[in-house]
DNA sequence: CCGTACATACTCGAAGTCGAGTATTCGACC
DNA sequence: GGTCGAATACTCGACTTCGAGTATGTACGG
């Protein structure tokens, strides 16, 4: 199903959920609820998005206002239809492990081609980064409890920070590894290169 | 830089760094050693990558061959420029943790708009699932090591193990918290329920 | 020796995604 | 009181992604 692949769409049928909005809307309730930190959103996506799902009779142009000569607001309010598939998707997202792609692991699966020295320096790098990215997130999260928002709406954030932490074990265990050369298979890397480098 | 947006573009460098290939046989190496698990393929998105990396001067047309009255193959090579580019590409994704979207935190990010013990359900579905699944992946990447596949060669299973643990065990205690009642601003989301309910 | 299922190799049009651009209004500050 | 930046609200065209479609070649069973 090629029409559930942006989860942008998900969000605009959850949120339509409570009430008619006009895109714009849409947008910065999203900013507001720090939605746009767990889906990717963009203008002009989100207008065709928009489009689509009208004409997918999952939501409907509700009214179209202008106040004095500014743009011309579209209001969309969500039919039984985008009700039905708003609940259906979300629960298959919940229920169902997907093959999620990261950019990370798709570079991890590739540093076969950089030298061993190089790619410790740049996990070193990551570690460094990824610590300060960690500890960010988890003041933020904090100081978000502490100003009375329930856990239930934070729950993406826990399991962000979560998946962080364990990365982040998991890299220093290897940066310590390839630092100190007891990292299997070390010596066939540097042999590969050595046998590649004189060849180009 | 939208033109670093999809990996699939610097898997194809990657490989041509290793000599020339059609894209057809690009394919079949990439299935050959697992990249398809972490880099989304796709034959059409291929052949157009193909293009723009040659419009932009990062591989070129090696020759055209054809045997028999098969389909042509064009046969690709990487240029300096790609080569440059493949390096300074692959270091940013090691050195730099990006904002990664996945379906699961979105639909983790609208779990609100559900009922309590609906999302109960789902989760315990989703351990259930992913419990398996983590079982077959640790298996395979046993079974490989013992095939005698270098540590280095499984790096990105590795990491994709250790996640998905880290996952199981937030996604235990959770269900566990959400069964007995102990998740904070339990009552409130009931009472939301509640209260929108009434008034559709 | 015939069918048929799988492998080889690529093409195409429809749909989706991006980010920059447009045009107005509002608020604040010097 | 003028101007400069931020906010409001959407549009546009270039580019990317998808997945189904095409057409030939090969292996193998009955």
């Amino acid at each position: 199903m090629r029409s559930r692949s942006n989860p942008l769409a998900l969000a605009v049928l959850a949120l339509l959920f409570e009430g008619p909005m006009h895109p714009y809307e849409l947008a910065t309730t999203m900013r507001e609820r720090h939605k746009e930190e767990s889906i990717k959103l963009n203008y002009g996506t989100l207008y065709s998005v928009m489009q689509s799902l009208d004409k997918r009779g999952l939501v409907r142009v509700k009214e179209v206002v202008r106040e004095g000569r500014r743009p011309e607001r579209t209001i969309y309010e969500i039919t039984e239809a985008g009700r039905v598939e708003m609940i259906d998707w979300l629960s298959s997202l919940i229920a169902t492990p997907a093959q999620e792609f990261t950019d990370f692991e798709a570079g991890l699966s590739l540093i076969g081609v950089l030298e061993p020295e190089i790619v410790l320096r740049l996990l070193e790098e990551r570690l460094m980064r990824l610590t300060q990215q960690v500890q960010g997130q988890e003041a933020m999260y904090e100081s978000a409890l502490k100003d009375g928002l329930a856990r239930l709406l934070l729950i993406e954030m826990e399991y962000v920070i979560t998946l962080r932490r364990a990365e982040l074990a998991w890299l220093r265990e290897l940066v310590g590894q390839l630092r100190d050369g007891t990292l299997e298979g070390l010596e066939l890397w540097r042999e590969w290169h050595r046998e590649s480098g004189e060849t180009p």
